[in-house]
DNA sequence: AGCGATCCTGTGAACTTGCTGAGGCGAGGC
DNA sequence: GCCTCGCCTCAGCAAGTTCACAGGATCGCT
């Protein structure tokens, strides 16, 4: 329970293999929690800050990989954090959390550097995946894999959304996409419902839990049917990937 | 960890294969740093001067590749800072930038040289494209293409404007033909429609986010209608430009 | 076998997202 | 000054997606 390294095959790491660094920037400590806990439980180093100001001391100070950062902050707006972190890391690449609602909330220039954006509430692994696509652009490493998680003859690429099992190509919604993706970066593992639900649905998901299984059974359809099943059900505690 | 390279197949780079080094002089620091993000996303190397001295002084340090120069600095014209400029460098490109309604013959003056200009606001995707044709004229290379952009039987001319699909030629309309380069630029890349509206339209642009489906839909209309489709939907996620 | 717990999945409603026709507005050409 | 063209808003429709619900199937246990 000390290590947190190698959990799963395809642990981002900088150049020289140590681990990630990543900085959170909420000024909600719940938030800030439950985003560097999961953050935390890919192997990254997960430091975090609360004001605008206090973002851009830490910055200095940690030297982050990654920067997770909310748009509205007490002190500061997202654009002033970003061209004064930009002054000291003009190459950090910067993901930024913006309330859905927010009227014209102007998201100018936000992602014209290369960053990327996700509205509030976001699930877990979006957030995770969306960390993971900018870090692959700006060279840290994983072990061997690059943008293509494969499992068996399932095959997805996470940039351009598409799947396939073997030579056929399949057409996934974004949920379906969602939960496939959380089943293949844990292939032979089992992943309880609640687990799922946590980090594939939004935060705030306030549903039945049987809505995983009933992902689970679009999932099947599109990547079982007819083959030999890899999604397997284990009763009463979860499901399980596992190659065919 | 630090490299911001070969992120694309296109990028230009200094004939002995290092950076562009770009001097952008602007004194609104918001405007500078949008225009600094994306030129460094670019590739690029870039510094930035608020004044029309500093501007003098740093391109001595920095022997820049190419100049983005706002004509209306606090303390010199556009015409000194470029005179003063051509002292040291008489041939290094200028891009100028203008406000919309700027007296045409000083403009007239400026670019005589074979230089460029923008009026604000403008789109990011105008300021680099210019940038890369001055760039293009002064001898920076790229790995391979040159002034054409190719996806599948898609080609365009970024000089003349003019753009075929297979051998039928296709007129486009201005904001047509920057998102169509937009997209030429990233093939098989998912573009949100967030990223599109950054890098298209003006960055001050605070209309309808559906103006991107909007020019989707016409663009399809003439570069795929009644062919194989190259430009597909993935809901909830974004556009992306696939060879047929 | 029988029983309860658990899981699967068809149905349909609510909702979201994307597409496109109609039309207003302004700039530029004639 | 009128006409055309390009840019954009708006609104309605179409399609796709998410989800609750409930009846039926299956499983594990006794």
């Amino acid at each position: 329970m000390t290590t947190t390294t190698a959990r799963r095959p395809d642990v981002l790491t900088r150049a020289d293999g140590s681990p990630i660094r990543a900085l959170v920037v909420d000024d909600e400590p719940n938030l800030a929690e439950l985003l560097a806990t999961a953050l935390r439980y890919e192997g990254w180093q997960v430091e975090h800050a609360l004001t605008g100001h206090a973002a851009i001391r830490r910055a200095k100070e940690l030297d982050p990989d990654v920067v997770v950062l909310d748009v509205m902050l007490p002190d500061l707006t997202g654009l002033e954090v970003l061209g004064r972190m930009r002054a000291t890391h003009p190459n950090v690449p910067v993901l930024f959390l913006t309330a859905k609602d927010a009227v014209e909330d102007r998201i100018a220039g936000l992602t014209a550097g290369g960053d990327d954006y996700v509205t509030k509430p976001f699930s877990l692994e979006e957030v995770v995946a969306r960390l993971r696509a900018l870090l692959r652009r700006t060279g840290a490493t994983t072990g061997h894999q690059e943008a293509q998680l494969v499992v068996g003859d399932l095959r997805m690429d996470e940039d351009s959304h598409e799947v396939w099992r073997g030579t056929d190509d399949i057409h996934l919604t974004a949920t379906e996409f969602e939960l496939l993706r959380y089943f293949m970066r844990n292939p032979r593992r089992v992943l309880s419902k609640a687990q799922i639900l946590d980090r594939v649905w939004q935060y705030d998901f306030g549903g039945q839990a049987n809505i995983v299984e009933l992902y689970v059974s679009y999932l099947r359809r599109k990547i079982d049917k007819g083959r030999t099943p890899m999604l397997h059900t284990l009763r009463g505690v979860g499901y399980v990937l596992r190659p065919a």
